[in-house]
DNA sequence: TTGAAAGCGCTAACAG
DNA sequence: CTGTTAGCGCTTTCAA
């Protein structure tokens, strides 16, 4: 009932397990095998639903055709969708790939790393949190090929996908100004990452650039592992404190989406008198009422960046000296609505 | 630069590599070894950072401490919240998930069993594709742990975790029905798996209960890889022949999403005139103006329970006879809005 | 209490 | 053109 093995593949055939491997590795042409021995060791092989071991393939040639994905949080809209185009691509490609979210969390994501080391992943897509430059940098040390997306690790020089944040932090901001807002406050989350620090900065510039002073009393962080009610608390006080803010900018989707269950608790109309924008792009801001302006970033083009980088790399020759780090910024789309 | 291995240390530590094995896998007890050899061994094992390779250890012990999760769409919120929660418990239990997506394609799922199989994950979680029973057939006759969820396949013995789908399509219906709607439309997709049979079996049953007769006119089948365009011609020909609708049920959560995107656009108000009702929970309902009631699938217990019956299978002697298969029906909660 | 050695299934260098 | 053989790094039996 075990599955058979090349070794029976051989013995039936009445050949050596190495033409069997030849042939299996298709390099039955080079070897010159003929090609009646090539017709019948296929035919076993179909008829005994011979799979190679991979694992075995994998101790010996030391790669094994699997991509490690890191994430913040793999139920995250924005990751998933990020996921399932990477799947898609590196599948056609004979990769897999297995994926673990960090929840922020710098010792689980070293932790993770470091099991996917032990696995012998081929290479990391990696959306890293601050605190895990060293590990990185490591797996660059190993000629492992990395690329880091969603955010930058500025000291590193590591293949990188990642939006031009700080436009659309300014776009977001300068679409409120215009539209008359002069007491814009920010939503962010409470983790130095510089995607969400970038946000912030455009967000800032736009405002000093017409002329409105930044407030820092307007300016929240949420903590990551904050609860729904914690949340909502401090976006009471926000507001109860600030009752002249005319706008919100939310720097994530998931605190947007919040954000939105919140003012709809308290009851606090969107419209002429209050706006809302959101990062990100996702069918809930679509389908509010009234529809929820957005910056949105270009999933598809980011994750195919990200997995024509990995498989370029994985297929380059590693004993030849390191080609450049991609760099990849992408641009944000504001989208009006 | 090459990772150290077992020998390294052995050599270090001037000891056999017998004994740096026990000692990694905490047998160093059990076969009395001296303290002051484990605790060198141990200061040697940190000193150079070694982690054993899994792949060796993989190939010598036969298990390789991954799940393959097969569903049909990671993206689908559905799908990564139960992903993301099935993650969580495999990790503490020292266990990795490799996913991969079906979209509904047999010839996929069937390769990716393959692939699945040839890189010895230790157990399988599926969302069954109809056409799969046998290749699922054989992973059972090779006694390897498998759950599937979401869809039954009701001729094959094997554990399962899904919820009550007939009581969902009937809880929808009958909600409707209460609410004084004749004529309710049933909008799902073209694919013939047991759970959505069930939805509709259950709505038809809520109806003849009510005397209302079933109208084939307002049963719409939509292809799974049905572009948006032709999803709303779809529903645009299901209302224009139909005015007499006053209500919808959709039976997926992305059909239902889509139906809101459709009835936005042609702004059909969803008010005492007309309801929706929507399976799964998601923001987006929840958010909606109206919001819109739904069928709601308890994710974390299907999440929980498949894991749960996944990791005992796993540390189950599986020399000892087959112990009963778990059948897991789990109730759906109507959330009326 | 520890070591030697076989072998998991496969690839590839080398020999014929 | 095909076969022999040496490992990849680890676990585990058996012997000492």
């Amino acid at each position: 009932m075990k599955p058979p093995s090349i070794k029976d593949i051989a013995k039936k055939a009445e050949v050596s397990i190495t033409t069997v491997s030849f042939i299996l590795n298709g390099k039955a042409e080079k070897m010159r095998i003929s090609k009646e021995v090539i017709k019948r060791v296929e035919g076993i092989i179909l008829e005994l639903g011979f799979k190679p071991n991979q694992v075995a393939r994998s101790l010996r040639t030391g790669n094994t055709k699997t991509i490690g994905l890191i994430v913040e949080d793999i139920s995250n809209p924005f990751f998933s969708a990020i996921a399932r185009r990477i799947e898609d691509k590196a599948y056609k490609k004979g990769y897999k790939i297995t994926y673990s979210s960090t929840e922020n969390d710098p010792a689980k994501a070293r932790d993770l790393i470091e099991m996917f080391k032990s696995r012998k992943v081929d290479a990391y897509i990696i959306a890293p949190v601050p605190g895990i430059e060293e590990d990185i940098k490591q797996l660059l040390a190993d000629k492992i090929p990395v690329v880091i997306f969603d955010r930058n690790l500025p000291d590193l020089d590591v293949n990188y996908v990642v939006v031009d944040n700080f436009e659309g932090g300014y776009s977001a901001a300068e679409f409120l100004i215009k539209k008359g807002r002069k007491n814009i406050a920010f939503v962010t989350v409470d983790v130095e990452v510089d995607q969400i620090n970038n946000r912030y900065l455009g967000y800032e510039q736009a405002l000093k650039d017409h002329g409105i002073k930044p407030n820092q009393q307007t300016l929240v962080k949420i903590p990551f592992d904050s609860t729904e009610e914690d949340t909502d608390q401090r976006l009471k006080v926000l507001f109860d404190e600030n009752p002249e803010i005319d706008a919100v900018f939310f720097s994530t989707n998931y605190l947007a989406v919040r954000g939105l269950f919140f003012l709809k608790k308290i009851k606090k109309p969107i419209d002429d008198g209050f706006m809302i924008v959101a990062y990100d792009d996702q069918d809930v801001f679509k389908i509010h009422t009234p529809p929820i302006s957005v910056v949105d970033q270009p999933i598809e083009q980011i994750a195919e960046k990200i997995i024509d980088i990995i498989l370029q790399e994985l297929s380059a020759d590693r004993s030849l000296p390191q080609t450049e780090r991609s760099k990849v910024i992408l641009p944000t789309k504001f989208i009006e609505r």
